[in-house]
DNA sequence: CATGAAGTACGAAGGTCCTCGTACAAGACG
DNA sequence: CGTCTTGTACGAGGACCTTCGTACTTCATG
């Protein structure tokens, strides 16, 4: 199942799709999904690294795995082992390269959704 | 002005979402299918209000129905009967509204997809 | 009226997605 | 070594999505 890209990574390795590789329409379906939403937002929020057990999440540990590999490999998000914890960061770079102004307008759409629906 | 067309249709009446009902993951999700993505972009493009047999698909005219409600359901476009046609429109303003420079960043990541792919 | 064009409704097949439970692997630590 | 934490793998169930074919409606026009 791993096609050869064991790096020089201290544990296990992990697929990410190349920068040329992203599509517009993986990336879009990855950031479609509520649950992905407020990861993508949450690791936004901090602008740092996180283990997946740093979000809240109203699933279980099975599908925010599941998820996270989903954001992973429409290369949204890098993952990278640090001991038992996998470290998880927005790939803003990349994205912003191919997509230019995409994750910004998205995340604003989500972090202030009430402005134009609401008084609130 | 075109006769009928602000209040009651002539024939018969689609329902849109109002603009408070419009939900992020659902228009991202719209966006999503590359089918879609080449609808709207070829709306964006002439922006101006287009049939449904004005579009060349590589899939039948019953996908293309389908397809054109999704967009609708999900508040991307706006659809109204004139004779036998049905012609599409943007919801620009609404999106924009909404989601400020969202459809813009992904019509721009879609028509021009190769400057940051370069070397690939 | 008859014909044709544009689009819809309905149902079906095949695939994908989200969620979960359970069993398991890798590392930290006493 | 034993145990705990963190996360994975695998499979299953149920829902949803995409695509199509066929029959149908609606409207324009000769």
């Amino acid at each position: 199942m791993t096609p050869g890209a064991s790096t020089a990574l201290p544990g296990r390795a992990l697929d990410h799709p190349d920068r040329a590789d992203i599509r517009l329409p993986q990336v879009l379906h990855a950031l479609a999904d509520p649950v992905r939403l407020s990861l993508v937002s949450a690791l936004a929020a901090t602008a740092a690294e996180l283990p997946c057990s740093a979000f809240e999440l109203p699933v279980t540990k099975s599908t925010c795995t599941h998820h996270f590999r989903v954001l992973r490999e429409a290369g949204v998000i890098r993952q990278a082992y640090r001991g038992t914890a996998k470290l998880n960061a927005l790939r803003r770079a990349d994205l912003e390269a191919l997509f230019p102004g995409l994750l910004d307008a998205i995340l604003t759409a989500y972090t202030a959704p009430a402005q134009a629906r609401r008084g609130a």
